[in-house]
Formats: structure tokens, C-alpha cells, sequence
DNA sequence: TGATATCTTTTAGTCTACTCAACCATTTAG
DNA sequence: CTAAATGGTTGAGTAGACTAAAAGATATCA
């Protein structure tokens, strides 16, 4: 079975690991390798793209609440949604109810680079989908949410850990 | 089915996804967490962790080697080695055969927080494989294999057209 | 209304990691 | 054996992103 927790285990190599940490491990890889292409091809560092991410998958947010899911300082934060807005990735605008505040929003990229490189990703998981039945499907869907809870809950707990 | 696809693709939120590009993203994003977090557990920028992966998965290789692969200068490298070795993360060793040169080995972390982490996470992997029948791991282990490929595939291509 | 609190931006200073070029050590070629 | 080439390190200078603290704008409360 798969299992990622070998990716970033130096001193092991990946001809020596086990069948399914190999797998695991390489998954992970290729998902990080794909990340960073993303964000060299929009001119994004790791934080950005990180940030970018958080403001996507949890929808548009204060300046302050991007602060501190970022765990930045407010003024770190202004500088991240300057790039970002420059980059055509994001957007300001003023609270209609709080002036004070801001509202950040992820703005599609419009760069067809992009898109294209979605589109050629989208492509090609199809083509991995028609490789399996409906119910082999429905099990990679369940190994794919409990595996991801499992990453999330370790990340969490490392964070904890770390906090004491 | 999963799909990793809208990880990043921001403008398009969590809950307007359909369900497999829901679970795909959160897959992606769950990997990246727990890379962050093992990553700020060694003290490790992100770009030290991606040149320590290389060394792990690629094994040992000359500074020369991990220059290029990381597309740094010489000099960048060099306070690279530095910092993983302070960290214990590598060695350095000069080649017997050729004593210009130098060979850089990733190490098996020494932390015993990091340890924990990673054991942490195999137990966690365990109980999910538990999950499935054989028939389903071996499913869900063709599915990993061929979504690694096809991000690999695709962050090549951008990769290769980012050349261009 | 005026005082105070909240949210973001600005500014100044710092830190880190990078590039480039000069510099040693070693190897290879003439 | 010297001259040129190769591999890595060192040092100077630079750029980007961060923090902390002051400042600006708006909101809330008495």
C-alpha cells in the first residue's frame, strides 16, 4: 500500500525502500515537483503560492486573517498582496461594511500558460481515471481523504509539538 | 476520481469544485503541509528540503551535480552544504578518486523529533491501509503510480516550455 | 463630539540567501 | 615541469522579504 512517509527521509534511497513507502515517496515528490513548476511559471515563491493557496481554498479573507493564517506580521502581509496583485493573482478591495478592513480575493490567473498547464494536468488524470472501475474508484477516493487526513493530523501534531 | 488539478488554481473555491477535484486538491494540499511541517522541524527552508530531497532520492552526488540540478551558481551551493551540514542533514566528503572534487551525502536526520514524525505517520498509513482488501491496494497503488507519473509528466512540460 | 480602539500601510532596519568574480587546490595536457 | 583547465570556497555587493514600531484611516463608545 501506499505511503508518503518516506519522501523527505534522506539516507534511505529509493531503491532501497520498501515497495509501497517507494510509491508513497514518489507521489509526494511529484506532487511537490508539480507545485513548484506552478509557481515558477507565475514568478512565485513558496510563501506565495502557499498564501495563494490558503486564499483559494478558503475563499476571500481580511488582510489580518490572512496574517495570521500565514502566521505573518501585518506589515509581511501587505507586501504579500502587493506581489500577488501585481502578479494579477489577487485583488484588493475595502470592506463595503468596514472600511477599514480589506478583502483580499484569489482572481483566476490570466495567464494561458496557466490554464494550459491545468488543462494538460485535467487531461491526463482522465486518462489515469479510465484505468479503473467505479468501485476501484470509490476506493482510491477513500484512501485519498483518509490518507489525506492522516498528513493533515501528523502536520498538526508536529506543529504541536513544536508550539511546546 | 481524484484529480489534483485545482490545488492551485485559485478563483475557484473548495465547495464549488466538483467532489474528485475536491478530494485531488486536498490530497496535494495535505502532502505540502506535511512537507512544511518536517521542513520547519529540521529549521530548513523550503529550498534546502527540495536540495536535501534530491540528495535522498538520487543519492550522493558532487557539488558540481547539485549545482545543476538545483539550478544554483557554485557559491550558492556551497552555503547550501553549509547549512545542511550544520544541521546534520549531510555530509561532506572529498571523492578519493578525484580530490577537487567534493561528495555530498544526505544523512539520516538525527533529530528524534523528526523520527517520531515520521514514525507518527507510518502508523497512521497503517491503520489506513487497513481499510482496503488487497484487490483495492493494488487499485489504489497503480492509481499513485500513474497520477505520479502524469504530474511529472506535467511539470515537465512546463518546465520545457518555460525554456522555450 | 471627543477619546479610544481596530485595521492596514508605511518606514526603517535587519537578515538571509543569492550572484559574480577572485582565489586556492588539484588534475590533466603539452 | 610548467600551463591550462576543473572543482569548490571565499568575499563583496545586492535584492527580497521579514519584523517592529509609528502613522493614517475608519469605527465604536461614552
Amino acid at each position: 500500500m501506499p505511503d508518503v512517509k518516506n519522501d523527505a527521509l534522506p539516507g534511505q534511497r529509493p531503491d532501497q525502500m520498501p515497495e509501497p513507502d517507494r510509491l508513497g515517496a514518489e507521489l509526494s515528490d511529484a506532487v511537490v515537483l508539480f507545485h513548484e513548476a506552478i509557481g515558477s511559471l507565475m514568478g512565485l515563491s513558496a510563501a506565495d503560492h502557499k498564501a495563494l493557496g490558503i486564499l483559494g481554498r478558503e475563499g476571500p479573507m481580511s488582510a489580518g486573517e490572512l496574517a495570521e493564517r500565514t502566521a505573518l506580521t501585518a506589515g509581511a502581509v501587505t507586501g504579500l498582496v502587493d506581489r500577488l496583485e501585481r502578479a494579477g493573482l489577487a485583488g484588493r478591495e475595502r470592506d463595503p461594511g468596514d472600511r477599514r478592513r480589506l478583502v483580499v480575493t484569489a482572481s483566476r490567473p490570466g495567464d494561458p500558460r496557466v490554464a494550459e498547464a491545468f488543462a494538460g494536468l485535467g487531461a491526463a488524470m482522465a486518462e489515469v481515471t479510465a484505468h479503473f472501475s467505479p468501485d476501484q474508484l470509490a476506493a482510491i477516493a477513500e484512501w485519498v481523504a483518509l490518507t489525506s487526513e492522516a498528513l493533515r493530523a501528523q502536520a498538526a501534531a508536529i506543529a504541536a509539538r513544536r508550539e511546546a
